[in-house]
DNA sequence: GCCATAATAGGAACACGTTCCACTTCTCGT
DNA sequence: ACGAGAAGTGGAACGTGTTCCTATTATGGC
């Protein structure tokens, strides 16, 4: 009944479903990860998930939903694959570098589905806000977690947060220019070392 | 002969032209203005501007292209307005937060517009890089004039610089999480100060 | 097992950005 | 003034996101 949203996982009942929501996000992972934002096109992502297109539709009510979920889920297949880790470095600014410098490396990995995610999460409106929040808040967790004690006991301060927010903030405008080609992979990370040298000092 | 830029108005010959560009620019504005991004549809500006379709084109190869041009126009009028006048404040900090403060109370009075510019910024690749740059470096030189005396007798040091576009990173967004309506525009002016304490103290 | 209802398939239809084409009008060098 | 090439007109056509409709299939309560 709920058409607003997207069918968020927990409510999917039976297990057919949560079978073709993955296979949909794999389908877009896969089609993003070939040819960017423009290769995700929602006829070729139903064909390639096998379901129909009103099917697509259905589960995730516009392109921009179903990038955004495909980006939420990325992230905590990420965050999960290096929990418990600690992170490296003696100062906050060390380990806020670390986590961003290893980040983008990911990302440069795999530039189209980068430009596809990062497209989808600027381009989204209000009615995706939902997983939207979802994933900033995940960035944000990320980053407080870098900047305090590497064993997260301590829960952030409010200053802390307001500092991960901006760096947060700057690091999406670099990535933006990124994806779009108007600034360089080098230049990501110089303008996230100053950042986070002039807001960690 | 030129057909990767859009034509900057240097190099339009006849009066004819020019008059026909302003005509178009103009008409983006006001739709724009009155129904936001979605509004902007190429054959309306077409229409309203009095120009077939393929000449909109010809003088603007896409509608990303025709948005952020609009946007490089505006800006230079707003910069023009306000030139010569000294910014109030007796710190670089207040100064910065005055001017960014005026700037986001400008942009709310017309918030479809402010929605369809940002997202073509925000949603502009390589090939607009040119006009990108333009507005980038307006943006920048506005906000190291804040910073520094309020004459803009010196140059700004490279330190200012790496400043400037750090907080120009945050306000972008910021501004992106306004016009998608997922914050308020408190939460602009609050992210804005918070940026701006951190990075100017 | 059977029926009511929801979910899915398959695909037509529509909207808007973009391209293209045939024709007309303007501009400019001679 | 004239002719050639550039610029503009008007509109058809195409691609892709989105909507919608009908027929078919799965599901859950009795």
């Amino acid at each position: 009944m709920n058409a607003l949203n997207s069918l968020s996982q927990e409510e999917l009942g039976s297990a057919a479903q949560r079978e073709r929501r993955k296979r949909i996000l794999d389908a877009t992972i896969a089609l993003a990860s070939r040819g960017g934002f423009d290769a995700v096109q929602m006829r070729a992502v139903a064909d390639q998930a096998d379901v129909a297109l009103g099917t697509l539709y259905r589960y995730f009510p516009s392109k921009i939903h179903l990038l955004v979920s495909a980006l939420g889920r990325e992230f905590e297949r990420s965050q999960a694959a290096m929990s418990g880790k600690p992170i490296p470095g003696d100062t906050a600014e060390q380990r806020v570098n670390y986590v961003l410098g290893r980040t983008t490396k990911i990302l440069q990995k795999d530039p189209n589905l980068t430009e596809a995610l990062t497209r989808a999460f600027m381009f989204a409106d209000a009615s995706v806000s939902t997983e939207i929040h979802h994933v900033g808040m995940m960035l944000t967790s990320v980053l407080t977690e870098a900047m305090g004690t590497r064993t997260g006991d301590a829960e952030p301060t409010e200053e802390e947060i307001a500092i991960a927010r901006v760096i947060g903030d700057v690091w999406l405008s670099s990535l933006v220019g990124w994806v779009t080609g108007r600034s360089s992979a080098t230049d990501v990370e110089t303008s996230m070392s100053v950042a986070v040298r002039l807001l960690l000092r």
